[in-house]
RNA sequence: CGGGACGUAGCCUAGCGGCUAAGGCGCCAGCUUUGGGAGCUGGAUAUCGGGGGUUCGAAUCCCCCCGUCCCGACCA
């Protein structure tokens, strides 16, 4: 099998690629810029969209499939959404042998042919809220893509809800805000900041847009989920009236928010190592590998007791793999599942067998410890757990270490470094390609006047954008703009992004 | 969409105008081994990314196209 990890030191792009690649995770496609899913990486997704899904439901919310070919009139119904999305349509123009009346676009997003069923189905007050989900493809055709981060189809869930007041909706986008949140932290082990976006940053056609952002090992933030509030904006592109209490009629107010394939590439640049892939136990298809260690006059002996050892961990509930594999030798093996990111490994040897012990190993930690055969699984789960709180304090740890306050532009400068960049140590070596951007930076946390000519500036001058305007750090925003001195109307959070 | 690098077996690489395209890894068969990517023997696998051109002769030189990666522009 490959052993072929770039470091993360010497091209943190290249280290993303192989590890997506060596745990095979996914795989390029023959159309550019589409991805093949393989199973492990299959398998997170599943994970991760099954627990989401949960959540979703138990916030009062209905799943439901709209077709994926939406006329091209629809879109042109919001002037912004159009505009926004219009230089990413992949459009059919020919089907059944004949050209079509009118083109159909391959849905970048869903809201306008889901506002204009909404349109059919809300007439009354009575007919509010409605909380639907949809599970589906979408496509946005890409210039510059990645595996997992930015593909041209893609894989996510776009929820779409009608209510009857504007306190409801902008009630229902920080609930789902949250939702996502929450899930980031609890199952993903992502810290992450939830905020609002700055209008430059919004989605086409809403009112508000917020989102929760991630920070990446190279210290670049990702966005890796979004909440917006319509306002009317869809309701009156698509006349969607319903008659109120006291007998008027009034537009609905309409919320969206959204999670994508991206975060699992989040996942896989957060944890994972130079050894491979590191993953929540949440997520991971096998949470413990059994790796049994014979030789041929102990063969039998060996696997009758890691076998005990597997049954034990599979009565507890572990979702367990057993390597029994006799081709490859025990490093290979231990090389190959640190690779595919198997939380825990258990090792069952002879002189285990002897002594009723197995030897077990943390992946994100690689800190091994001697366990009695009978206390396995009772370890196993409580190490598990441990993983899962220790992976999102890292990460924590990790984000906290890389944020910084700052109050001027020399601040900002000094932070991100003027136009700098690094070689990576391949083109030192006089290999290969120009400098990839060098790992400065973090978050900037700082005040903020508003004005969209600021934000400019600081994206022309240094690449960094307003990620968001965390949500729980807007009280006593007293002083001035960070970026040209005026009175500030925000606290924000500054970063390099995906 | 612009700039750069690259494309030879599943993967990595050699060959850079001349005979049957070479090696390593992986794969298959057998033997042997197994506590951090083992060893021996035998075997299979290449329209040299695609098309066109130059030439007695092209993996090698030229043109066009396609793809991947990096940088930029664009973009959630």
């Amino acid at each position: 099998m490959a052993d072929k990890i770039t470091p993360r030191s010497v091209d943190y792009s290249q280290w993303y690629i192989d590890i997506v690649l060596n745990a095979k995770l996914a795989d390029y496609s023959p159309v550019k810029g589409c991805m093949v899913i393989r199973p492990r990486g299959f398998a997170i997704w599943e994970r991760l969209r099954d627990e989401l899904d949960r959540r979703f439901k138990e916030t009062g919310h209905q799943n439901a499939y709209f077709p994926m070919f939406i006329p091209m009139s629809f879109l042109e119904k919001e002037a912004e959404h159009v505009e926004g999305f219009s230089p990413e349509l992949a459009v059919v123009t020919h089907a059944g042998g004949e050209e079509l009346d009118e083109p159909l676009v391959v849905r970048p997003t869903s809201e306008t042919i889901i506002w204009s069923k909404y349109r059919d189905w809300i007439q009354s007050w009575r007919d509010l809220p409605l909380l639907y989900n949809q599970w589906a493809n979408v496509v946005r055709w890409e210039k510059r893509t990645r595996l997992f981060l930015r593909t041209t189809e893609f894989l996510w869930q776009e929820g779409h809800t009608a209510h009857e007041t504007q306190e409801e909706a902008e009630a229902e986008t920080a609930t789902m805000l949250e939702v996502y949140r929450r899930f980031a932290e609890e199952y993903l082990c992502l810290p992450v900041i939830a905020g609002r976006k700055s209008d430059a940053e919004k989605f086409a056609g809403a009112v508000a847009t917020y989102s929760i952002e991630a920070m990446m090992q190279d210290k670049k933030a990702l966005q890796a989920g979004t909440s917006h509030f319509l306002g009317q904006n869809f309701a009156k592109a698509f006349d969607v009236q319903f008659q109120t209490r006291d007998g008027q009629l009034d537009h609905v107010w309409a919320t969206s928010w959204g999670a994508s394939t991206r975060l699992v590439g989040a996942i896989i640049m957060t944890h994972s190592d130079d050894k491979g892939l590191v993953l929540p136990p949440s997520l991971a298809q096998e949470e413990v590998v059994v790796i049994p260690i014979f030789k041929n006059d102990n063969k039998a002996t060996v696997l009758e007791y890691a076998n005990r050892v597997v049954q034990s961990l599979k009565a507890s509930g572990r979702r367990v793999a057993f390597d029994t594999d006799d081709s490859n030798t025990p490093g290979w093996k231990f090389a190959e599942w640190e690779m595919r990111g198997v939380p825990l490994r258990v090792e069952a040897g002879p002189k285990d067998a002897a002594n009723g012990t197995v030897v077990m190993v943390r992946r994100d930690t690689g800190e091994k410890s001697f366990v009695s055969i009978d206390d396995i699984a009772a370890v196993a789960a409580t190490t598990l757990a441990t993983m899962q709180k220790d992976l999102l304090e890292k990460a924590r740890a990790f984000r906290d270490a890389n944020t910084r306050d700052v109050v001027s532009y020399t601040d900002l400068l000094e932070f991100y470094g003027k136009e700098k960049k690094a070689k990576p140590q391949a083109a030192i070596d006089g290999e290969s390609h120009e400098g990839t951007a060098e790992a400065t930076g973090g978050y900037a946390r700082g005040l903020w006047c508003g004005s969209r000519e600021c934000e400019a500036k600081l994206k022309a001058d240094l690449k960094v954008t307003i990620r968001n305007m965390p949500s729980d750090q807007q009280d006593h925003v007293e002083g001035v703009c960070c970026l040209c001195g005026a009175p500030a109307r925000h606290r924000a959070i500054f970063a390099r992004s995906y």
